[in-house]
Parts: C-alpha cells; sequence; structure tokens
RNA sequence: GCCGGGGUGGUGAAAUUGGUUAUACACGAAAGACUUAAAAUCUUUUGGCCGCAAGGCCGUGCGGGUUCGAGUCCCGCCCCCGGUACCA
C-alpha cells in the first residue's frame, strides 16, 4: 500500500469508528473498569511529534488493555487557560476564548488523526464556565476548610511576565515560562496551605506504583527535616524571643551568633541605635537579589550586624545578632543559629566576620582541628552536663533540658512551601471573593458560580490584574448585606485546574457537583496515567493535594489519584535539540502522516527506543515500518493460508510471540514489541502463515496499526471491528520449545554444543556432552569442577 | 557540589535472576537477481584487526577486582542527560 492509500483506508476507519462512537464509554454500566489517563494538552493549536508520542504511542497500550475483557475509558481534554492565549490578545487583539477554542478545534481533528481511541464523549477544556465553575467551587471548598488565605508573601515576580509565580514554578532563579530572572517582592496573595499536608504527601509516595525516580523527587521537594526549634531572648527587651529551627541541637553550646533573615520580621526590632543605616541599606540590597543568587552563587556570605544581642538559653553569654542573606524568610522560621565549628556555611560567614568559633563536637573519625569545620556527628566536648553524650543522645537530652526551661521543642519542618495561587493574569478562573466595606472578605456563594471571565478587559499587563481594569466586572453587590462591594480580580493559577481533572471527566456535563460521586467510587484512582517527566513535582503533588483535601471530606473515594505513572521520555529536534520554532527544528507530523499514514508514523514512533526515553528525531527508520506493513499485508492477503499448522514448532513460535507482545505492551515496551511481531513475520514469511498465524498477527498488530488490521481483518472474513475484538490468548505451556540447545564449555570458553530434550537431568546433560569430541579433546581426565544450568549450559573447569 | 539515569556496531537500539557464540529488530551501506530503465520487491554480506582460506586475536566509556563465567556485580576514574540548590 502507498502513503496515499493508506491515508484513504484510516480516514474510512476512522469515520466510521466515531460513527459508531465506539470508544465511548457508559461509565455507569462498565465492567472492569481501567482509567487510562494522558496528561491532557495545552490547545497550542499545532500538533507537533512529541504529542504523538504521548498519545498516539500510549493508545497502544489503552488499546491492547481495551481487547483484555477491561473497559477502557480514555478521555481527552485542554488544559486551556493559560499565558500564550493572553498573550495572543496582547500582540494581535485577538479574543482569548476564541482563539482558545479554534485551537481546540484543529487540534481534536489532529489528534483523531492519529488513530488513538479516545472518548470524545467527555471532552473538557479547563477555559469554559462549566468546568471553571468547579474550579472556583474548589477555591471556595479549600476556604471553607481554612486550607486558603490570603497573605502578605514575599513572592517571585517575574519582570517581563507582569506576573508572581510560585516557588515552584521558578526554574533555576528564572521564570518557568520566559526564562526571565525572577525578583522578590512582598505582596498579599492567596495561598493553598499544602503544606498542612506535607507529612500525607510525603509519607503516601511510598506504595504509589510510580517510577522510583519520580518519588524521589517527590519526597525530596517536600524535604522533611527532624530538629528542634529553640529561642534566644533578647539581651536589651528579655520578652521579645527569636526563634530558630536547627537540626543540629547538639551543637547548641557551639553557637556564637544568631543570624536573621534580611525580610524577618523582627529585622526593624533588631537593629540598634547607629545601625539602622547599614541594615536599611543591606535590607534594600538584598531584595533585588533573587533566591538563587543569594543563595547559590555567592560564595562571598555577606551580611551586617544589627548591634543587638541575644542570651543563649542554656548558659546565657550575649550573642551577636547579625542580618545575612544567605538565610531565607521562607525556610524554617527565617533564623538561624550560627555553629561556624560545625556547619560549613557558618563556618565560611564566621571566618569573614571575625566571629568565635568553639569546637563542641569530637568527630567520631581524627582530631578535634582549630582550623577545620565538623561536619559529622560525634561526641560532645565543652558542652556543659552534656559533654560526653554522642550527637544523637544530646539531640534528645538537650531538647529536653530546653523544653523543660520553656525554651525549645522537638520540631519538624518541611522545605515545601504553601502555594500562591493568585495570579495577575485575564486568561484564568476569577477567584470568587468579593471585598466588602461593611463584611470585610466574603466568598461568593456557590449558588452563583461561575463568576465569568468579562469580555471588556484591557490585556496589557501592569502588574495588576486587567480584570481590575472591567468597571462592569469589579464592581459587584456584596453577597452578604448587598452593598457595593468589589470583586477580587485577581485569576487562579492554572495549576489548580489541573489539579482535578481527572474527577470532571467522568462528569463533564454535571451541573449539580465536580462529579458524580457514584462513578468516581466506581472509576477512580487512575489505573494508568501517563505524562512527561517534568511534571514530576508541580502537577502530580497538587493534584494529590488536592484529592486529599476531597477525600477527607468525603468528596473522593481515593486518597491518592494515580495508581500507577508511567513517563514518556521527549522526542527532540534532529539536532538533539528541544523542538522550538525558534530553532528552526520542530518535526510537522502532518506532512509525515500525508506521506506514510498514521499507522506508520505512531508504530515508528513506538519502535524507536524505549518509551521512557525519547530521543533525537531521524527519519531514517520510518521505512522500515512501512515495509514491515506491506510484508503483513503480504502475509494475510497475497499468500494463501497454508491450510494447517506447518508443525508444532509454528505453532509454538505463535503462542510465544503472543505471549511476549502481551508482556511488553503491558510494560510499555512497545519497542521490542513490534521488533518480536517482525521477527515473526520473517519467519512466516519464509515457512508460510496458517490461518491461525494470520489472524494473530494482525490481531497482535493492532494497537500499533489499528486501521491496517481492521482492514485486513474484515479481508479474514470477521465482522468489524478488531478494535473491540478478545485479545489473542496464549498456552503457557506451549511457549516453549521442548528441544533446547546446551552449550558445553570449558573453562567458560565455548567449545561444543549440543540439542537435546529440555529438562533433563545434570547427569544426563553431562553425559551427552561428554560425548562431544571436541569435548573429549579437552577434557581428558576428571574436571575439577562441572556446573550446570539447567537446559542453557555446562561448564568444565579443569 | 549533591541526587537520579545513562555511556553497547556507521545509526536507532536488543540482551529474566551474572549463564551459550554480545549486537535481536530495524535503518544505512555494499554486491547480486528481476526490469529496456527506474521504483518496488527479493537474495547475500555488513563490530574491528590479520589472513587467499581454514582460522586467530581484540571487542559493551577508561582502569582495576570478584567469579568456573561479567554488558549485567564491586572499587576508582572520565564523559553525557535530567533534577536540585547554602534547608539551618
Amino acid at each position: 500500500m502507498t502513503g496515499p492509500e493508506r491515508r484513504e483506508i484510516e480516514q474510512k476507519w476512522q469515520q466510521r469508528w466515531q460513527d459508531d462512537r465506539i470508544f465511548a464509554v457508559d461509565l455507569a454500566k462498565a465492567d472492569h473498569k481501567f482509567y487510562h489517563l494522558n496528561m491532557f494538552p495545552y490547545p497550542s493549536g499545532n500538533l507537533h511529534v512529541g504529542h504523538w508520542y504521548n498519545f498516539a504511542v500510549s493508545d497502544i497500550a489503552a488499546r491492547a488493555v481495551r481487547r483484555q475483557d477491561k473497559t477502557v475509558f480514555n478521555p481527552m481534554g485542554f488544559d486551556a487557560f493559560g499565558l500564550p492565549a493572553e498573550n495572543a490578545a496582547i500582540k494581535h487583539g485577538l479574543d482569548p476564548a476564541a482563539w482558545t477554542e479554534q485551537n481546540i478545534s484543529s487540534m481534536r481533528t489532529q489528534l483523531q488523526s492519529t488513530g488513538a481511541s479516545f472518548d470524545w464523549s467527555k471532552e473538557i477544556a479547563t477555559c469554559r464556565p462549566d468546568y471553571y465553575r468547579w474550579t472556583q467551587w474548589m477555591f471556595l471548598f479549600m476556604y471553607q476548610h481554612g486550607l486558603t488565605e490570603k497573605r502578605e508573601a514575599p513572592v517571585n515576580w517575574c519582570p517581563k511576565d507582569q506576573t508572581i509565580l510560585a516557588n515552584e514554578q521558578v526554574v533555576g532563579g528564572k521564570c518557568e515560562r520566559c526564562g526571565s530572572e525572577v525578583i522578590l517582592k512582598k505582596l498579599p496573595q492567596w495561598v493553598f496551605k499544602i503544606t498542612d499536608y506535607a507529612e500525607r504527601l510525603l509519607k503516601d509516595v511510598d506504595a504509589l506504583d510510580w517510577p522510583e525516580k519520580t518519588k524521589t523527587m517527590q519526597r525530596n521537594w517536600i524535604g522533611r527535616s527532624e530538629g528542634a526549634y529553640v529561642e534566644f531572648s533578647l539581651a536589651d527587651t528579655p520578652d521579645t524571643r527569636l526563634k530558630v529551627f536547627t537540626t543540629r541541637v547538639d551543637t547548641l553550646y557551639g553557637v556564637t551568633y544568631l543570624v536573621v533573615a534580611p525580610e524577618h520580621s523582627l529585622t526593624p526590632k533588631l537593629t540598634a541605635e547607629g545601625h539602622t543605616e547599614a541594615v536599611e541599606a543591606y535590607v534594600e540590597s538584598a531584595s533585588h537579589k533573587s533566591e538563587l543568587e543569594r543563595t547559590e552563587l555567592q560564595k562571598q556570605k555577606t551580611g551586617v550586624f544589627s548591634g543587638s544581642y541575644a542570651i543563649h538559653p542554656l548558659t546565657a553569654e550575649k550573642l551577636p545578632i547579625w542580618i545575612a542573606d544567605y538565610v531565607l524568610a521562607t525556610v524554617g522560621t527565617g533564623a538561624v543559629m550560627g555553629v561556624p565549628a560545625h556547619d560549613e556555611r557558618d563556618w565560611e560567614f564566621a571566618k569573614k566576620h571575625d566571629l568565635l568559633i568553639v569546637a563542641v563536637i569530637h568527630p567520631a573519625t581524627g582530631e578535634v582541628n582549630a582550623n577545620q569545620v565538623v561536619t559529622e556527628p560525634g561526641k560532645l566536648i565543652n558542652s556543659a552536663e552534656f559533654s560526653g553524650q554522642t550527637s544523637e543522645e544530646a539531640k534528645q537530652t538537650i531538647v529536653a533540658k530546653l523544653k523543660e526551661l520553656g525554651l525549645g521543642q522537638p520540631a519538624v519542618t518541611y522545605r515545601l512551601r504553601d502555594w500562591v495561587v493568585s495570579r495577575q493574569r485575564y486568561w484564568g478562573a476569577p477567584i470568587p471573593i468579593v471585598y466588602c466595606g461593611t463584611c470585610d472578605t466574603v466568598p461568593v456563594p456557590a449558588a452563583e458560580l461561575p463568576v465569568l471571565l468579562p469580555t471588556d478587559v484591557d490585556f496589557k499587563p501592569t502588574g495588576e490584574s486587567p480584570l481590575a481594569r472591567s468597571e462592569s466586572f469589579s464592581h459587584t453587590t456584596c453577597p452578604r448585606c448587598g452593598n457595593a462591594a468589589r470583586r477580587e480580580t485577581d485569576t487562579l493559577d492554572t495549576f489548580v485546574d489541573s489539579s482535578w481533572y481527572f474527577f470532571r471527566f467522568l462528569s463533564p456535563d454535571n451541573t449539580a457537583a465536580f462529579t458524580d460521586q457514584a462513578l468516581a467510587k466506581k472509576w477512580l484512582p487512575v489505573d494508568l496515567y501517563i505524562g512527561g517527566a517534568e511534571h514530576s513535582v508541580l502537577h502530580l503533588l497538587y493534584a494529590r493535594f488536592f484529592t486529599k483535601v476531597l477525600y477527607d471530606h468525603d468528596l473522593s473515594p481515593v486518597s491518592e489519584p494515580f495508581q500507577k505513572l508511567r513517563h514518556q521520555g521527549t522526542i527532540l529536534g534532529p539536532d538533539n535539540q528541544k523542538m522550538s520554532k525558534s530553532k528552526g527544528n520542530v518535526v510537522d507530523p502532518d506532512a509525515l502522516v500525508a506521506e506514510h499514514g498514521a499507522d506508520v508514523v505512531r508504530s515508528y514512533l513506538a519502535f524507536m527506543g524505549p518509551y521512557n526515553q525519547g530521543g533525537p528525531w531521524h527519519q531514517g527508520g520510518l521505512v522500515g515500518v512501512e515495509r514491515f506493513f506491506n510484508r503483513v499485508e503480504r502475509l494475510v492477503i497475497e499468500s494463501a493460508a497454508a491450510s494447517s499448522e506447518v508443525g508444532d514448532s509454528a505453532g509454538r513460535e505463535r503462542h510465544s510471540v503472543i505471549k511476549k507482545v502481551t508482556e511488553e505492551i503491558a510494560e510499555l515496551r512497545f519497542n521490542t514489541a513490534l521488533a518480536a511481531l517482525m521477527a515473526w513475520a520473517n519467519n512466516l514469511e519464509k515457512r508460510g502463515a496458517s490461518r491461525e498465524d494470520q489472524e494473530a498477527l494482525t490481531s497482535l498488530l493492532n494497537p500499533f496499526a489499528p486501521h491496517l488490521t481492521e482492514e485486513l481483518w474484515q479481508h479474514l472474513g470477521h465482522e468489524p471491528y478488531l478494535a473491540l475484538a478478545a485479545w489473542p490468548e496464549f498456552d503457557n505451556s506451549l511457549t516453549v520449545e521442548d528441544r533446547v540447545i546446551v552449550v558445553v564449555q570449558i573453562n567458560g570458553r565455548l567449545r561444543g554444543s549440543f540439542e537435546t530434550q529440555r529438562q533433563q537431568s545434570e547427569a544426563a546433560l553431562i553425559r551427552q556432552a561428554r560425548q562431544i569430541e571436541a569435548i573429549q579433546h579437552y577434557l581428558t581426565g576428571e574436571p575439577k569442577k562441572t556446573i550446570v544450568v539447567p537446559d542453557k549450559l555446562i561448564n568444565f573447569v579443569i
């Protein structure tokens, strides 16, 4: 078949699948559910090869499972809020809604052209009012349960996008979207208190069937650390206490100074007379530095003395308090105790600023050395009654003592920070809050949702939300007292939209609730979730958080949304770079499909290499797949089937191929599954295919080449659809050859081999091996040792 | 720096728990068949070196080691990719 011929039959079958709605699932009736989900795409308007890799290749797994006595729900939708639409609006004066819907409709067509077996009857798009109504409802739900609040917070500010980014959205100190250097700024923002769930988000990672790598990343991101809070009274105002967090309370006697972050709320109070100017200048300069600059680049530890002192809780010594930006306000308590002898950062800081260094730990290995920082634990010295204890013991005993004095307690902190969800952007779900002069902050009643996005909006980014400039939107009445009031004009981070969409797919038209509870109970969790590794932290963590919150209030049947997760790799341009328009290395799948057909393109992508690996696009091997399909066609159509099995081993080969392909697809190892089919087809071509062979070959190839195989299936005299026909079965006892080749080694070197019946005794195998002439030549006496691997090899050591 | 993952032919890549002769399956290349010709298809060859051949030697980033046996395990090193960032 030529490419255009393929296109013709592909369009025919796609039309039939669509007309007969064969992939639409009646969720209420279905048995043996299998929720197959791809991370839904942003509707950029153009499908590139990477999309094909995600959606068309993972469809192979969905199609195989569907035929294995499962009802597969494989929905598709669009993560449709976000910056590109707004940028298009700013640049070209387009309406973001219309622009997005147009992209959706062209992407839908393109996605259908892949032959992927999506259930389009459940399509969602997060930018539609019937969806974001429930995103807003989620916000209110969080509000109701005390999991959201407006908080003045130092936030990452992207000067180019004029918006705030969550800490997690800052990549290497730069804006994840545009790459601009991010600066710190203090603004009132709505946050979700994801840190309330830190412990559970951490603990529940263990039981997930996810790549170990991804689980490790989640754990590291949450970053639990165990230690203690220690409180230091100020020398001048003993009522005021400075609280620090430390994981090394065993080094408490080595504290020679304290450091607070420049943004710490006590900084002004701590600044003593005569130091104001220096401190203010320092705080000012620190605000211009990004977190990255402060924490990473800086080898030189800058800082300024505040002029005030704190009292050591156990020795009552006076400790100077410094302001330094290597301490971050958002981490721990925003203040640390300086133990230069036993912490590298403190050591550097103390050396630079001539602060006292007191060693209090004798390292387990080596000697106390005044010129060296010792970070490993050991035995305490110079620590009053605690001297002689190990670090481990002292961590307990010192905290106990502090607790007794009311100056400390054990504590656990997390690296995870609360999730700032406010965005000063137009194209997102408006935050459903009203500010009233009398009633203060009032949530919009759920019945009044959605709070619709206005259309009379000036999009230009000024740092203020575009919605603030819409009179019709910002002016409203208070839902509580009816007086004139003002709406919140920020919109929600798009990660909020995608944190609950897998619930919505189950009942996208539901107007009574965000999802149908009976269906949720039946269909969740997602059985297989497939998406890029770049979402290892953010999206997956947020979705888990949402699911847990809903679970806690009986609105989710599960506390984890994604039972099994797998990543697909990234397809790079031929130049081994990420595909992008500016680099001109984007591979256009439409042209490939026009020339070779969808079956060839999706199968070639599957054949390229391990699915989780991705790699640069090379077109070279594409023709190999095309040739293979032509060979299959010949095997099924042109050559008459051998009337019966050609022999016992032919049947065995078929059974073992069925087994292999079935197992490989289940593990998403599409490349080796296809290789097994190719190798088998090569053999069939030589020996002739039986009717059973032809059917099995067609059937097994179906997930890869769904169109071609429907055609062949029909040719074999079956009714459509192969897409719904039972998956071929195999008899495990027939998947192994009854004869094996056993190799014979002398000292690990291959010297001969013989074919024999499998599963023989060691003695029988050795006897046969010794009959080989070449072996007799080497093996004159008794071997020193004989190793026998049943059915495989014999090694005589002489 | 740290944490993950990886380094196998000209190319994409195979190889249960260490167990055959590493390199399956493809691509590319070379030669041949068919053809007026081309395309398509088919056949053969294709890790390197030496050799007319038989055959031999070397070979999974580099150097050691364990083992009867190592692509697979251990130690040290080099390089590439992803994540992360002074976390107290």
